[in-house]
DNA sequence: GCGAGGTTGTTACAGTGTATCACCCCGCGA
DNA sequence: TCGCGGGGTGATACACTGTAACAACCTCGC
């Protein structure tokens, strides 16, 4: 995908590994934790990183199970829990059409948008800024006499290198 | 709110009554029905008059429970059937980010995207359309290499009369 | 009449999210 | 040192949302 999109699924040859560091969201997540007077969990700290390792956004049950271990049982409440802090912080987005959650890959400015797009193929699901998209909301908006809060815009489709690939299959 | 949002909350001095004029939808309902040939039953009829007459959309539950009576109940899974079907002819949309319904208010022209502004006070939902939008955003994918299929905007907010109302009570 | 397809009823279940309470840990002040 | 308080976690139970599977029904056309 392309430059401006801070692409968290890099150019996968369908050899997906991670979509964010988990090393980076870690630390992004110390730093401000600390400059918030908060606490970085081993919970909280485990969650970010399950969310940012997976290649598709994974539901709370899906990262439940994957941190529960033969001698230590991490419940879908917990998960929750982990996920509304990190969310609060701004470090993980939820995909409302698809019950998953997101690393976000942006340093965002407050209330700055974010796009989601999600392939219906390969279920990755990129995350992008537009600020055209920010304007021409707001005048939208603005016409309608509403204030917003907060939006959701998630885009589903076929991702560039799904597309490719299928059309290569095609030929 | 604005001529240009086809307003479906009308001017609610909150004496909300309807969104959408159950009468006018099913008269919609039908044309398009014989135009496919497929059927508009009764539960289906009842299904699209309740989500148009109600002033807050409606969850799928509340509405089975709605049409229940005495003598009769009516599951969800039918109402999800019902309403299943609605959307498959963009009568009804999906609010994704409240797990609700609601009366499609216009005529669309398929593909047309459409922007629903949710009012976290009065709980109501308007839907209005934006070529603005809908132009920046076709170059924001095209530029991130994405072909979209179908896409979501919700913007959860403040709607004219509730900021005027709240504005007025703070005074 | 009778078969075929679509619609609905019914039950069961999977998936998603929240409420509640108990416990633990750690820091802080008496 | 003890007690206290607050945030975090564990555990259970539950509410809400959505789907699968199958049986019964109804209607339409032959």
């Amino acid at each position: 995908m392309g430059a401006a999109t801070h692409s968290r699924t890099h150019d996968h040859g369908h050899s997906h590994a991670c979509r964010a560091d988990p090393g980076t969201m870690v630390s992004r997540a110390e730093t401000l934790c600390r400059a918030r007077g908060v606490q970085f969990t081993a919970l909280r700290r485990e969650v970010l990183e399950a969310v940012a390792a997976s290649e598709r956004p994974p539901g709370a049950y899906d990262l439940a199970e994957r941190l529960s271990r033969p001698g230590r049982r991490v419940a879908p409440v917990s998960v929750y829990r982990a996920l509304d802090f990190l969310m609060e912080l701004g470090l993980v987005h939820r995909i409302a059409s698809r019950n998953a959650f997101v690393p976000c890959a942006h340093e965002h400015g407050a209330g700055e948008n974010v796009v989601f797009l999600i392939c219906r193929t390969c279920g990755g699901v990129d995350e992008t800024t537009s600020p055209e998209v920010e304007t021409s909301l707001g005048q939208t908006l603005a016409r309608a006499g509403f204030t917003p809060a907060h939006s959701i815009l998630e885009v589903e489709g076929d991702c560039g290198t799904c597309r490719r690939e299928r059309a290569a299959g095609e030929a």
